[in-house]
RNA sequence: GCGCGUAUAGCUCAGUUGGCUAGAGCGCAGCUCUGAUAAAGCUGAGGUCCCUGGUUCGAGUCCAGGUACGCGCACCA
């Protein structure tokens, strides 16, 4: 048995792509399965995936933390579920089906079979299936590319079975719905289900509401036209408020007017009319910075915002101030501020609303009927229309006067605050508009407008105008919400939704405080700690409003809520499909045999046992949140078998993207287990990690393309653009290239990611192990070095340097165990790359190249020994890295493995048990040791840089003055080494009272200049005299900073000194002709060796040589160094004429003369 | 507006319990080595450790205030 050659030329994916075969016919992770069967249990939870797309490299992070410490526990003897999940429901999945489908709104849905909604639900649902089974096959394949271990759905057949049976988890599974089900009905059964009426922002083209988050998308800084109008006041004849709002159309649903009681109000006189408005508005300069809400992209292009300033859009005059619009009017008669009163004095004031003649202003607890009737039922309003209700309300803190006239326009139906204020001060809700963003019937004039459309803010100044309320219109700027889909501005719609109450907002009473309680559990960690996730889940938990729970769609969750026909306060909960089943009076047969989804489940109705009617499913899905918070219970079995769910609840580890997850899937999973296990936590540490950019630090955008599809980075190749826009194609870096960037990165930060940070991981860690590695087994090869046959010498025989790496593995191995387990991959990764780089390449194997060179039949007993020391020092170390990289970079790590083992070793390094430290092999002293001797050389190599001389030079003596004792019993220890690598022929220690160098302090003109001004040329007088260890702080009576002087260290005449803390050194620059002959020798070796490659040859082969020289110089260092020379480039035969046969011929010219050189191979045996 | 976090070289970031003459990689400049060669290595320039004050023998590190940026929440009439 020997080791396999190894190329230096590699194609990584290639290679990875052979490994995923052949852990496949080996079956390699049953195997692992096998082994860990029965070990303690380490619980995974997988946060889903959105089975809606390929995976994108942003993907593929968390995806490799989640691989890594499975494999990690694995290799630590752990029994895991390997179960990945898979987000299947929710209104992305129907988008992406839409735009396949070219639908372009929900009502090209409900045709999708003409004129039958029912069948084209259930076919848009089909559709939306399909998607999610296409593309998680595709993810699935993806992970399996990642190297992710999981059990995965691989065959047509597992493909074709149900969600339900499938290993990876679907939360369109019947299991996962039905789970939903039975929370929601214990919400229900602890009264915390309800259904509520709220403004929330709305596509009319869409017909569909926009969550908080689908919103921050759609944020553009648009025109629109303000208006200032005016109410007149009821029994104060002849005086009004001003009012002001940038959205015309709520006017017609005008209830109320919000005052902050604790504002000044002005009285202010035109002609013959009183305005009331806010002291601080009347004057403010409306342009200076207000709102400071940010500039979001659409500004970058469309220029404006200046600091400071509000953020406006060129081509739109500024706002006048509203004192200016009062001057203007007033003419030349001026206005008057005839008085002031505060806010709370006018609570209560009635006044006559600008449409107080529509039917909708007329109706009692609000308009349109269903709305009313909900408003009576939630017992906040009185009996009274609009037109009754009109008066001054308080709206607190939330009235500014740096924002309007400090006197709001308070719509109920048409605001998300304008509805708070008026459930609490009994304003009936108006809602003008139906799904379509149209105007409703009872509207007068505006019936059948499009809410939205500029024609009816014209349409409302008419009107005013017409009856003398419009004081002003005006052209506003401001950020405004847009469908995320269809570009259109959303409008603030009255809907009625269902929720979950969460208790008290910024209390911990309720269920928000049972979370709450659970988040603090000491047994709980977040990590990274620097991004304090506990306090961000708090925050959020503190803070956030009842979680809505339904969502006006088609493909998602069926909210198990039905309600009675008659009377919508009345509705049940159902908790799970057997309840179903036997609470159904129509439809089971219908039902029966699909999944609980949309439009089947419809189907079934039941009686309500109080009145005796029947009752329906509201037509409402779910929260997609709902559908990933339930899988710690869904995924283990909590509803058959509850013995199964105690053993893997909770998870050990669950890891995501923490951006948004603190209120997504964090949030759902925390609340929902709260409520389904009474207050056991469903994770014990949640690690989070950041956000994929580019690799110049912008984030990614398909649309910008700068994004990076994951197979493209694994296998494909692809192009990115940089910020110029300039197209920049790459190379497929494969899997381990990949994780690696992610391993070794701070979860906390966002990571750059791209070609070029690939190319330097793949530099400064693949190339680096893998050539090692190489050289290693292409050393082995010819020097018949084999692990299990030549002789073992004791670690404790072998020489310091082989003990050092041996002793620094076993601190890595420590690091490993320690930050693997802590799941700080991060801390490992970093560590090994600097003992790849660090210990390994640069030191150990650069060191030690001759002691692997040296010609086997040369050496005696001793020599042999030594080299054996090298080669199973080399071999413990890389087999070891293996197994402590191999859960990072599966592939790589299995490559070297498969070449590396001898039985009975795992067959492969993913089989293998994690490494244990070695305590007797660590040797603190020796690792501080090397670590000076590395220093001093460091040291050393300034000295030659600053004298100008070649390393390839020897040179005669090295002085050292130790800084301590401890660095002199270092130096003297690798005294070889240290004369070696700086190529000198002798260290001595330099000894006697005086410092072997001399300090010279030169100035920093650069900063020291202006400081001393015209002193400049006295200061350097001063410091001519002046040889202190210590920089002089004054100098021609100006003070300095120590960065002001430059410290140089002057050696004694024919010596080149440096020194760095204490450490000083000498080296002798004299170069004698011997010296010089010594170095030219080498400069031959170097240049034969070189035509040796260009010839061909291969490393091991011999050859006969011919060399000439053209000055004496060369040709006496031919015949005093030839022994040396010929060992080196392994000449057989050096020959004294010019070579007749087959030969490799070059004339190399130096400085030094012209070299003539013929070689050709000679077979080993010819010497 | 409220809350959380961050600020260290041109860029990306390390920096443990306070001991620092502040580090790494990339980039830049200058070199070297040469059978790891589509590689490897060395040296150098480059710092107000955001600002101000405090604690301390000693502060990049701890405390207070400020500034800037990021994130979350609220708001955007």
């Amino acid at each position: 048995m020997t080791f396999a050659k190894v190329e230096t030329a590699v194609d990584f994916p290639a290679l990875e792509r052979s490994i995923l075969r052949w852990w496949d016919e080996r079956q390699i992770f049953a195997k692992r399965k096998a082994l860990n069967e029965g070990k303690p249990r380490w619980s995974f939870l997988d946060g889903p995936i959105t089975a809606n797309n390929p995976m994108g490299v942003h993907h593929a992070w968390g995806r490799t933390y989640k691989d890594v410490y499975h494999r990690f526990f694995a290799m630590t003897g752990h029994q895991m579920r390997y179960q990945n999940g898979f987000d299947c429901q929710g209104l992305w999945v129907e988008v992406e089906v839409e735009k396949e489908l070219g639908l372009k709104s929900k009502r090209d849905i409900e045709n999708l079979v003409p004129g039958d909604v029912e069948a084209s639900i259930d076919l848009f649902v089909r559709h939306c299936k399909a998607r999610v089974d296409k593309y998680a096959r595709i993810q699935t394949e993806q992970s399996i590319r990642l190297g992710y271990w999981m059990n995965w759905d691989r065959s047509d057949e597992d493909w074709a079975k149900r969600p339900d049976d499938r290993k990876s988890y679907f939360t369109m599974s019947e299991e996962n719905n039905y789970t939903i089900w039975a929370f929601l009905k214990k919400c229900h059964q602890r009264g915390l289900i309800y259904r509520g009426y709220d403004v929330m922002p709305w596509c009319g083209r869409c017909g569909v509401g926009i969550s908080e988050m689908e919103m921050k998308e759609g944020y553009k800084l648009v025109e629109h036209k303000a208006c200032f109008v005016r109410f007149p006041l009821v029994g104060r004849s002849g005086e009004y408020l001003l009012v002001w709002t940038t959205t015309p159309w709520t006017l017609t649903s005008n209830v109320g007017a919000a005052v902050n009681p604790e504002l000044t109000y002005l009285r202010v006189r035109l002609g013959n009319d009183i305005y009331y408005l806010a002291e601080g508005a009347f004057r403010l300069d409306r342009m200076a910075s207000l709102g400071e809400s940010g500039p979001d992209e659409e500004d970058q292009t469309g220029g404006a915002s200046t600091r400071g300033r509000r953020a406006w859009l060129p081509g739109v005059p500024p706002l006048r101030r509203i004192e200016q619009w009062f001057a203007e009017k007033a003419g030349a008669d001026g206005y008057e501020v005839v008085g002031a009163i505060r806010g709370a004095d006018m609570l209560g004031w009635q006044y006559i609303g600008p449409f107080d003649e529509l039917p909708a202003q007329q109706h009692p607890y609000g308009y349109p009927e269903e709305v009313a009737r909900v408003a009576r039922q939630a017992g906040h309003w009185p009996p009274v229309s609009a037109v009754q209700a009109h008066r001054v309300i308080s709206g607190g803190d939330a009235v500014t006067a740096d924002e309007g006239t400090g006197i709001v326009h308070t719509a109920p139906g048409c605001g998300g605050i304008d509805y708070v204020w008026g459930k609490e001060n009994g304003l009936p809700p108006i809602a003008p508009i139906g799904d379509d963003g149209v105007f409703v019937q009872g509207f007068g004039v505006f019936t059948g407008q499009q809410a939205a459309d500029p024609a009816t803010a014209e349409l409302v100044f008419a009107e005013l105008r017409r009856k003398g309320l419009l004081f002003a219109v005006e052209r506003y700027v401001h950020r405004y919400p847009h469908c995320w889909r269809c570009k259109t501005e959303l409008l603030y719609r009255l809907v009625d939704e269902w929720f979950i109450h969460m208790g008290p907002r910024g209390s911990e009473e309720g269920f928000r405080g049972e979370i709450m309680r659970v988040v603090r559990r000491p047994d709980v960690r977040f990590l990274p700690e620097e991004i304090n996730g506990r306090a961000r889940e708090l925050d959020w938990l503190r803070n956030m409003g009842d979680w809505m729970i339904s969502k006006k769609r088609y493909w998602g969750l069926a909210l198990p809520i039905w309600v009675d026909e008659e009377d919508p306060t009345q509705f049940e909960v159902i908790g799970g499909r057997e309840e179903l089943r036997a609470r159904a009076v129509q439809g089971w047969e219908l039902f029966e045999g699909h999944t609980p989804h949309r439009p089947w489940i419809d189907k079934v109705i039941i009686r309500n046992p109080r009145t005796g009617r029947l009752m329906h499913r509201i037509p409402d899905v779910g929260n997609p949140w709902l559908d990933a918070g339930i899988v710690a219970f869904s995924t283990l079995r909590w509803n058959t078998d509850r013995d199964y769910w105690r053993q893997w609840y909770p998870a050990d580890f669950i890891t995501e993207s923490f951006p948004g997850q603190f209120r997504n899937w964090f949030y759902a999973l925390l609340a929902m287990s709260t409520m389904m296990s009474e207050g056991e936590p469903p994770f014990r540490t949640l690690l989070g990690h950041g956000l994929v950019r580019d690799q110049y630090g912008q984030e990614m955008h398909k649309s910008a393309g700068n994004a990076i599809e994951f197979i493209a980075a694994a296998d494909t190749g692809g192009v990115i653009r940089d910020p110029k826009g300039k197209e920049i194609p790459f190379r497929p870096m494969g899997a381990d290239v990949m994780r690696w960037m992610y391993v070794r990165h701070n979860p906390a930060t966002n990571l750059n990611f791209g070609p070029a940070p690939a190319d330097e991981i793949r530099s400064k860690v693949f190339f680096k192990l893998w050539n090692t590695y190489a050289m290693f087994c292409n050393y082995a090869i010819g020097d018949g070095y084999e692990p299990l046959t030549t002789p073992e010498v004791p670690v404790e025989q072998r020489p310091d340097v082989d003990r050092w790496l041996l002793s620094n593995l076993q601190l890595l191995i420590q690091t490993a165990r320690q930050a693997y387990s802590s799941y700080n991959v991060m801390a490992f990764a970093l560590e090994c790359e600097k003992f790849i780089e660090g210990d390994l390449s640069n030191w150990y194997v650069r060191r030690n190249k001759d002691r692997l060179h040296s010609r086997h039949a040369e050496l005696d007993e001793a020599g042999r020994r030594d080299k054996w020391a090298a080669y199973h020092t080399l071999y413990t170390t890389l087999r070891t890295l293996c197994q402590l990289m191999a859960p990072c970079v599966p592939f790589i790590t299995e490559a070297m493995w498969q070449n590396l083992r001898r039985d009975p070793d795992p067959e492969s390094v993913h089989l293998c048990d994690f490494p244990q430290p070695d305590e007797r092999l660590i040797d603190r002293q020796l690792s501080a040791d090397m670590a000076i001797v590395q220093r001093i050389v460091s040291l050393g190599l300034g000295a030659r840089q600053l004298a100008k001389i070649n390393v390839r030079q020897p040179l005669r003596q090295l002085i050292l003055a130790p800084a301590s004792a401890e660095e002199r019993r270092a130096v003297e220890r690798f005294q070889d080494l240290i004369l070696d690598e700086l190529n000198v022929k002798s260290l001595t220690f330099h000894n006697g009272p005086e410092p072997l160098l001399t300090t010279r302090w030169r100035l920093n003109k650069k900063t020291a200049a202006p400081k001393l001004g015209p002193h400049l040329a006295e200061a350097e007088a001063e410091l001519a005299h002046y040889h202190g260890d210590t920089p002089p702080l004054t100098l021609a009576g100006t003070e300095l900073a120590a960065a002001d002087l430059v410290p140089e260290y002057i050696a004694p005449a024919g010596y080149v000194g440096s020194a760095e803390r204490g450490t000083q050194l000498a080296l002798d620059v004299t170069i004698t002709p011997e010296l010089r002959q010594e170095g030219l020798a080498r400069l031959v070796i170097r240049h034969i060796q070189e035509a040796r490659k260009k010839a061909g040859l291969d490393l091991l082969d011999k050859i006969a040589l011919y060399v000439r020289a053209d000055t004496s110089e060369l040709a006496q260092v031919l015949v005093k160094h030839r022994p040396a020379i010929a060992t080196a480039v392994q000449a057989l035969n050096w020959s004294e004429q010019p070579l007749d046969t087959q030969v490799y011929e070059e004339t190399i010219s130096l400085p030094e003369g012209t070299l003539h050189v013929q070689l050709h191979r000679v077979p080993a045996s010819a010497g």
